[in-house]
DNA sequence: CTGAAAGCGCTAACAG
DNA sequence: CTGTTAGCGCTTTCAG
């Protein structure tokens, strides 16, 4: 349990100041060449790294980001976690990972993450707060919606264009045959789903075309199978089903193809969302529109670095349209 | 952008000195019934919280807990995470995420966590190393490997019994008839795929078999689909394989159907490792081995809140075999 | 039991 | 350009 090194013994082995040592990690006011020279060398001889617990005391900030999650167990949440905290991991930022009990309201988290004087906030959960974004302005903490955006409150979001992709979904399904077709979502009032569902519809309608029906539920395997079960009992006819996810629509293929008999794409087709690992192994290979994950995180790490170099709040990047088995050439 | 309310400011309202709030916040020292009082009022009329960065830097340890994982995209490991996370939550502990860079060791990871004065670390990744846990008993710091342990190093560690899994899964691949089985393990050299192999052998060697083959490669679904072609090709008799885990086991399923035309389970059977929740998907019901992932978060946090109590440091958790349908009856 | 006082390791004025 | 000097908000002796 040795004691750590301090920039105390830097100095004291450089033969300066413990100020001048400051100055030269903090990368902060002027420090001659030769001076900055002997003291990176007792640094280095003495295997020091600075305190950042220290560091945050006085300067108010420090470099972690915090990332706040509900309790998903949606498959496109840890490849974005994953990939979010690898890009992090790469600017040298810690993450500290705040998860919201099931149904807690961000607003009431805040202040607690604030506590920490992290450097910036990503949201990635459902429930979004009304004054969450004050509350970190107020603070001066950049704050960014992954994912999802708020109609209101002026925070910064990084998203997929979903309504682009569900309107290209639906284009897809007209222009493969399908006429009797439904929209299975997720949670009813997040923005993904209401975009993909209105864009879906507005796709439809370019053909004269109306969904047969409009369901909304979670975004979870089972409520894919379940509302599918619902769905075929009252439209024996359907041809096709644009799904609010790809755990979603997984549910939905299963349903049709083990619940109900029916053929996949030949009977039923069906687009999901996202692209997750699973939308491609063998037993589903999931037509679906892959979201920008890459540009998701870079635009997130902008904005979190520059906020005050961006005006616009909505960031909406376009997705791509995947074309695999589930839907008919 | 206000000024926090400090302690400071609490004692002014309290007419009492800040070394008294300090006393009282910190649950250290005695305090006088009514002062305790007044001091809790003013602290709530002001809205008072402790500042958590400046507790840590005198005390030396903070209440947030690092968390290392690799960049695993295994289903098993957000299942997994969330649930640590939550159960950390409820100790009011915050989360710390690292991300291993992949290949990277632990050693060189444990001092920069170290520097954040963690009540304790938790590894999740495969790649361990041989210095990590002394680093962490000379700093003071609870050290507990999750999922996975060391032969070496006195680290604690948790994990599923795979070893007994193993044999489980075989005994129960004999009594249904298989004859002609396989390993298809994940990574080589990581503990669990070293005793779900030798369960396995074991369990096999009761009934005076042994494996046709033993393949090991990486806890993916695409090792399991190719592995299996390879496989199948060589031991067209095959009539068993037996997996590191879930996504291998979806894998062979799919390679096994899709790929090669078998039917599972009448031709080939086929059992998993971990109950991930795809593994009851519709498409593959498989049979599986449930690790008992709350008794191992509970034993984790146990050993984190009181490592002095507990001598054993190796903790085998039994797992529990789950029969669906990739299995014959 | 309570207050005064000394820092934790570091940054940021402020003189020199 | 460099050293001196105040603290950041809190815990923890040490007297009283």
């Amino acid at each position: 349990m040795q004691k750590r090194v301090t920039q105390r013994d830097v100095a004291a082995r450089a033969g300066v100041s413990q100020a001048a040592v400051s100055r030269v990690m903090a990368e902060h006011g002027y420090v001659a060449e030769d001076v900055r020279a002997r003291i990176m060398d007792a640094a280095a001889a003495l295997g020091y790294r600075p305190d950042p617990v220290a560091r945050t005391l006085i300067t108010g900030r420090s470099n972690i980001v915090a990332v706040v999650v509900g309790n998903v167990v949606n498959p496109f949440f840890p490849v974005a976690l994953s990939a979010l905290t690898e890009a992090l991991r790469q600017e040298d930022r810690e993450v500290l990972l705040f998860n919201a009990a099931p149904g807690q309201n961000i607003d009431d988290l805040i202040p607690g993450v604030l506590r920490y004087k992290v450097a910036g906030i990503i949201v990635m959960t459902v429930a979004l707060g009304s004054r969450a974004a004050d509350l970190c302005a107020e603070a001066g903490v950049p704050y960014v919606l992954f994912h999802r955006y708020a109609e209101q409150g002026g925070a910064f979001a990084v998203a997929c264009d979903s309504g682009a992709g569900g309107r290209e979904a639906a284009r897809h399904l007209v222009a493969t045959g399908c006429r009797t077709m439904a929209y299975v979502g997720g949670l009813e009032d997040s923005s993904p789903n209401r975009d993909r569902a209105n864009g879906f519809i507005a796709g439809l309608r370019e053909a004269g075309l109306v969904p047969v029906e409009h369901l909304n539920g979670a975004f979870t395997y089972d409520w894919g199978r379940e509302a599918t079960n619902g769905l075929l009992y009252r439209h024996p006819d359907l041809d096709a089903v644009f799904c609010g996810d790809d755990a979603i629509a997984c549910g939905v293929v299963d349903a049709l193809r083990y619940d109900l008999g029916r053929k996949v794409p030949d009977e039923v087709s069906v687009i999901g969302f996202d692209d997750v690992p699973q939308a491609n192994w063998a037993a589903y290979r999931l037509t679906t529109v892959r979201q920008p994950l890459e540009a998701m995180i870079a635009q997130t790490l902008t904005l979190l670095n520059h906020p005050e170099d961006e005006a616009r709040r909505l960031h909406l990047l376009p997705g791509e349209m995947i074309i695999r088995a589930t839907t008919r050439r």
